[in-house]
RNA sequence: GGCUCGGUAGCGAAGCUGGUUAUCGCGUCGGCCUGUCACGCCGAAGAUCGUGGGUUCGAGCCCCAUCCGAGUCGCCA
């Protein structure tokens, strides 16, 4: 009985040397360095070894083959004449008494370089995913996922979690995302809807006594991509905990994640136990953000009174919002430049001055800053060489933020890149007046607790409080500006639900009719719950270093929600439809 | 759907103010080379410059339309 193979291609070493071994691998490289002698690269999953080819025969048997053909190589372990440091396996070579080909390459010409395929057109690797992941570096990425997987795993089950799984196929929600239907063959007319979450599920293990769950759960949304959010599937570490506050899942969080991002992140530094909470609306004040990226250490400063009688035009009777940045080297070309990639972004516009050596206004605005610069200087600083960067109008907040995330980054000395930092978003508000409805509506989801619970509620219909002043105990956690996860204390309270509904003009037969599990089942005694769950492609990729999202899933979809390898989305057969009851439109031109 | 950027041999790029044979690197093929390791040297093949139309004596380059891709806004509790 033949081995397939004695050892992998990353194990061999010197002392291995006169051992008679079987290695099997894809052929990566083939270098010939005269007639009849030629070195072969051999890789596997492991690593790779030098295989020397010293006959006529055996070159023929290589110049047959495409590189990326898969062989089998038996033969002798040497000690390397001129040996490789760079290399594990460098001290040594097979010298192959047979070599067997297991999966002949039929193509002379790859779609890229598997050594290069990260410089290659996306649309190319995507189609040839299994070429692309060839390439270790790409590799690597799906490794760590898979390690970090384990580790949160193991890390919960510690905390004494129990991993539950929840119905893939399951009923449409009204709140949130669009969802992915599917079409029930045996009920015409009707659909399941894949989970945006397992939310409503793990609420009701709760009701139903599990003290504490978590799960590795897929959620399926039908919205547009972007740079850090995958098209149509994800991944969450959800989790949920009986009689807990947020200070419990906050405690469960601070002690998991910590070790695990020290352990398998790019950079080594992550902050400790506890993570700093931020109001939510502390975070909109100083860093123009409700996902701050706290290694910069710039923040915005309100100075609409210091302008009140400004002959600037934009600034007249705007919020005006200040970023103060010191010992700024950017010439005034660089400076315009960023302000123009955050107009892009914030869609506002952005103004700038800055002080000389001798602390001097200029540039800029300047003209209109130099009558209020001893006031200014009281509110932010202006020593020497400090830019001064500066927002107006509706969305000064938020082009505040992205001058902070821009300049933080350009600007030397205001960014270490090198760290994981974590923080708490908490106190979010519970209300807000819709931009379309002009009226009181959730700002989040409906399931969090208002913080002050029913009475906070009554006040507020009682016209004692603003509606908009309420808050919620929903939380998020951030790290290098990086929206991780949501969370809440959930309302489990059908009286304060209805309460809550009622605010918004809504009542207990829509809270039944959107949420008819939840609410019954609240209604035979709920425990007090509280839960998060944060998005394990974006934890992954922030461990990874990498900034899309698509670098760390092992078979993405592109922009538009197509597998282009598999070829989904796609037709089906008429029988099919059939089924389904299903009658396919055509869309008119 | 809006905006921005992009599409040039199998792959990655360059291509000036529109000018005659479209460069360069990698890969492929052939030759040389017995210690390479991103091997080296010599040579060759390989391009409807995304597509369609227009301007022009002349278009990879300018204009119009259109397709495809990425980023971003909308959207995503």
């Amino acid at each position: 009985m033949v081995q397939m193979r004695t050892h992998n291609c990353g194990q061999l070493r010197l002392q291995n040397a006169g051992e008679h071994v079987r290695l099997v691998g894809w052929m990566e490289n083939v270098r010939e360095v005269g007639n009849n002698f030629a070195f072969v690269i051999l890789r596997d999953f492991y690593g790779t070894t030098q295989i020397v080819i010293e006959f006529e025969e055996m070159m023929a048997t290589i110049k047959d083959l495409n590189k990326e053909s898969t062989i089998a190589v038996e033969g002798i372990v040497r000690e390397r004449s001129s040996k490789n440091p760079k290399l594990p396996t460098g001290e040594i070579e097979v010298v192959p008494e047979k070599i067997e080909v297991l999966g002949r390459c039929r193509y002379n010409s790859l779609p890229f370089e598997i050594n290069r395929s990260r410089e290659a057109d996306e649309t190319a690797r995507l189609k040839y995913r299994y070429l692309d992941l060839r390439n270790p570096e790409v590799q690597a990425n799906i490794i760590l996922r898979c390690k970090v997987v384990s580790a949160l795993r193991a890390a919960m089950a510690d905390h004494d979690f129990l991993e539950i799984t929840t119905p893939i196929l399951t009923a449409s929600s009204p709140e949130g995302a669009r969802d992915y239907l599917v079409p029930a063959r045996k009920h015409p007319g009707m659909f399941y809807a894949l989970p945006q979450a397992p939310q409503q599920f793990k609420q009701l293990l709760m009701t139903a006594g599990f003290d504490r769950y978590f799960q590795i759960a897929p959620c399926f949304r039908d919205e547009d991509a972007r740079g850090d959010r995958s098209p149509g599937e994800f991944y969450q570490l959800d989790m949920e905990m009986a009689f807990a506050t947020q200070e419990d899942v906050f405690a469960v969080l601070e002690d998991v994640l910590p070790p695990i991002f020290a352990k398998y992140g790019k950079y080594n530094i992550a902050s400790q136990a506890p993570f700093r909470r931020i109001a939510y609306n502390d975070a909109l004040r100083y860093y123009g953000s409700d996902k701050p990226d706290l290694r910069i250490d710039l923040t915005c400063k309100d100075v609409t009174d210091l302008f009140k009688d400004t002959e600037f035009g934009p600034f007249q009777g705007q919020t005006v919002k200040a970023i103060d940045i010191s010992d700024c080297k950017l010439t005034r070309k660089q400076i315009e430049k960023l302000l123009t990639e955050c107009e892009v972004q914030s869609g506002s516009k952005g103004y700038w001055f800055k002080t000389d050596d001798k602390g001097e206004i200029a540039g800029g605005i300047a003209k209109f800053v130099t009558p209020i610069k001893d006031q200014m200087a009281s509110r932010i600083d202006l020593s020497p060489n400090t830019l001064v960067v500066l927002s107006a109008g509706e969305y000064a907040v938020k082009s505040a933020g992205v001058q902070i995330k821009t300049f933080g980054a350009a600007v030397e000395g205001h960014m270490d890149k090198e760290r994981y930092e974590f923080c708490w978003i908490v106190d979010f508000p519970m209300y807000e007046i819709g931009d379309e409805s002009g009226e009181l509506e959730f700002c989040h989801n409906p399931f969090s607790m208002p913080s002050g619970g029913l009475e906070v509620l009554l006040k507020a219909e009682r016209g004692e409080i603003d509606p908009l002043s309420i808050t919620a105990d929903q939380y998020d956690l951030v790290c290098n500006g990086v929206e991780l996860s949501s969370g809440a204390v959930r309302n489990h309270d059908p009286e304060i639900m209805v309460k809550a509904f009622e605010l918004v003009r809504l009542g207990e037969e829509d809270v039944k009719a959107k949420f008819p599990a939840m609410y019954n089942a609240f209604c035979y005694g709920a425990p007090p719950h509280a839960g998060i769950a944060p998005g394990v492609d974006r934890m992954v990729m922030l461990l990874a270093g990498e900034d899309s999202i698509r670098e760390i899933i092992p078979f993405p979809m592109n922009k538009n929600a197509q597998d282009l390898m598999m070829g989904a989305p796609s037709e089906v057969t008429q029988k099919q439809l059939d089924e389904l009851h299903i009658q396919i439109t055509k869309e008119e031109e």
